[in-house]
DNA sequence: CCATTACTGTAACATTTGTTACAAACTTAC
DNA sequence: GTAAGTTTGTAACAAATGTTACAGTAATGG
């Protein structure tokens, strides 16, 4: 059963059980997966798959890199986080996930169904797995479904390729101006709450901790930016968009 | 009509028009789209579709990162190349794609129909243009080439985790070694005859080329490899290992 | 409230990579 | 076969980033 042990879970179940979707049913019509899916419907579709719900401690590995994939794991409490780990136990965190969305949605298919990075809980975290035989037959009964999922699947297309964009910013400065901005954009002020630690955002940029902090203190002292703390106040985009070359 | 200007499109066809398929139809059968797919069948999916194609010049342009993307682009002639260009020309090499590839597969779905590249035709080029809402009602009738579209998507998600794992590693002799390792593998061979220029390489590490001839010229004095032109032989793979970290 | 842990700021120094420039070698077109 | 263009090798130097270490600060849990 995939990676994981069947000591993992909590509630086998078989397409005769509810235990699952009543339990769950306001996560998943929250979830992209089923945008525009009435709750009702949701009900009747769990109850249509095979499923299983499995729960995992905060840092628990929820699975390694390379491990096969074989069904689709929604995330119905909790979150994670997926990373690329070296031999030196260096990290490269790739994106983080929480209820309720989904998990690697792009590795169930093509042809090798390998997990490209370590998925860690951050949290106590359930999640709800769906195989992926399951999934297709779900395709071909709700349409609303399949493009949900295509989208979900473009989406995160999309952050890797975004996440690609900003790897192939040479510089450190070119690293946390794109980050910068994209935060400008998304909390739509100049005025900005970091969710990220410095540490956080050096493993993010794949860099080393102090030489971020330099960056910050001259960006600071240049007066393009200004931190207090994780408040971060931009007062100079263009110099910022400067850095994105 | 997508990014093309009307000038472009070489032979507007309805539905009732089979000049592409027909020109087509052993390219097409072997894409992966339409795996296992008869070549009849295509035939009637061609058929049934909105269907156009398109030509390029070598060096034209073909689509700008940013462009809003709203078809699907079977590459039936010729071949592409997907790069992110700054203001200052520098590149990043995504990826090469050739008939009978498909382009930015993931990019017609999602909230954000946009290019992440600007994908430029390498030679002369031609292109099958179908439009989205044909491709869902396609994925109605034909459950295979859902299939199949599912794994193409999944690919493309792989190749762009490799493309993250691979910049992430902070070294140019990391990617470097990354590099002539997964060639080792799709070679089957230690002596390796490359595909790319070094210039070629250096874009697509994202790097300065100086800097990829001095790496190459270490490697080869401490006798890790042979270089001899595009001819390399690997000498010590276990010391390229070492440099994945 | 204290102890513990994690996070931040900073400095000196080592290492890597980029930049620029130029010459040699190789390709290609004519 | 020659000229023009491209790729490669190399060097000196500049700039960016990593490493290590330590002290100060904030956050957290009992």
């Amino acid at each position: 059963m995939d990676f994981f042990s069947e000591k993992d879970v909590i509630a086998p179940c078989n397409s005769g059980c509810s235990f699952c979707f009543l339990n769950y049913a306001d996560v998943l019509g929250n979830n992209y997966l089923f945008k525009e899916v009435s709750s009702e419907e949701i009900g009747y579709i769990i109850k249509s798959v095979h499923h299983q719900v499995k729960q995992f401690k905060p840092n628990e590995i929820i699975a390694h890199a390379d491990d096969p994939y074989n069904s689709l794991y929604i995330i119905v409490k909790g979150s994670v986080v997926g990373e690329i780990v070296d031999f030196e136990g260096k990290v490269l965190r790739i994106e983080e996930l929480s209820a309720p969305d989904t998990i690697a949605t792009a590795f169930i298919f093509g042809d090798n169904n390998q997990l490209p990075v370590t998925v860690t809980a951050l949290e106590e975290t359930r999640l709800l797995a769906i195989p992926r035989q399951d999934l297709l037959r779900l395709f071909r009964t709700h349409e609303k479904v399949l493009h949900n999922y295509l989208n979900i699947m473009a989406n995160r297309a999309q952050h890797l390729s975004r996440k690609i964009r900003m790897l192939g910013l040479q510089s450190i400065r070119g690293k946390l101006a794109h980050y910068l901005l994209e935060q400008v954009k998304t909390q739509r002020s100049d005025q900005l709450q970091l969710k990220h630690s410095q540490t956080q955002l050096a493993e993010i940029f794949g860099i080393a901790r102090p030489s971020l902090a330099r960056v910050i203190r001259e960006l600071n002292e240049e007066g393009i930016i200004d931190t207090r703390g994780k408040q971060i106040t931009i007062r100079d985009s263009n110099a910022l968009s400067q850095f994105l070359k």
